[in-house]
DNA sequence: GTGAATTTTACCTAATAAGATAAATTATGA
DNA sequence: TCATAATTTATCTTATTAGGTAAAATTCAC
């Protein structure tokens, strides 16, 4: 697994853990509201697991929490609509035609 | 697969497809830059696979577009900060414990 | 320190993601 | 219409998620 996969997966598993216990839940419970079993979501929030887009889905349902907000964008900050892309260009395809 | 499950999949698959349309990519060079094949692409944008969360994140690198706008939050919409959480209630956990 | 609660880890099984490849289908253009 | 490109679907293999259970480890309260 490459570096980047596996930032990614840590930082969403601490922000899950972080909302759950916000909300005073421990795995236990969360597990009842999300039907996903406590062990596997042990292995989300410390980032030993690669979880599926609808398991996410399931927990940030059952923690009323935003999605997007596992992933990117600490509270608060806005993500900034970029510029139109430039036509074709900009994309390293090598030679691949 | 619940009802919910289904239109996350749809919804984040609609969205993949316009940000790689958008950079005039077609499957087979998004697949080169991901390392993703054509079809598992596909049947990501179709909704009709539940992709992984570091799946996602190597075509949200590729198209160069924030994970979190894959989700949730339509361009330009900013979650809302939400009050902190009242003690304790809120979840029907049910009669267990 | 002990004991209980919580979390982590370690098995197992079943379901499914993902790659490769090829075939079929569907645009797109000449 | 016909040819080409692009996408979708199908099949097979491999890797990994996820549930269940139980045991180990950790944390917490007293």
């Amino acid at each position: 697994m490459e570096d980047q996969d596996r930032h990614l997966l840590t930082e969403a598993g601490h922000r899950l853990r972080q909302a759950r216990l916000a909300r005073g839940l421990n795995l236990h419970q969360l597990a009842r509201l999300t039907g996903i079993s406590a062990p596997a979501l042990s292995l989300i929030e410390t980032g030993k697991r690669d979880p599926r887009l609808t398991t996410l889905g399931k927990i940030a349902t059952a923690l009323r929490f935003p999605l997007a907000d596992l992933l990117e964008n600490p509270p608060g900050v806005t993500t900034v609509k970029q510029a139109p892309y430039p036509e074709g260009d900009g994309y390293d395809l090598g030679d691949y035609e």
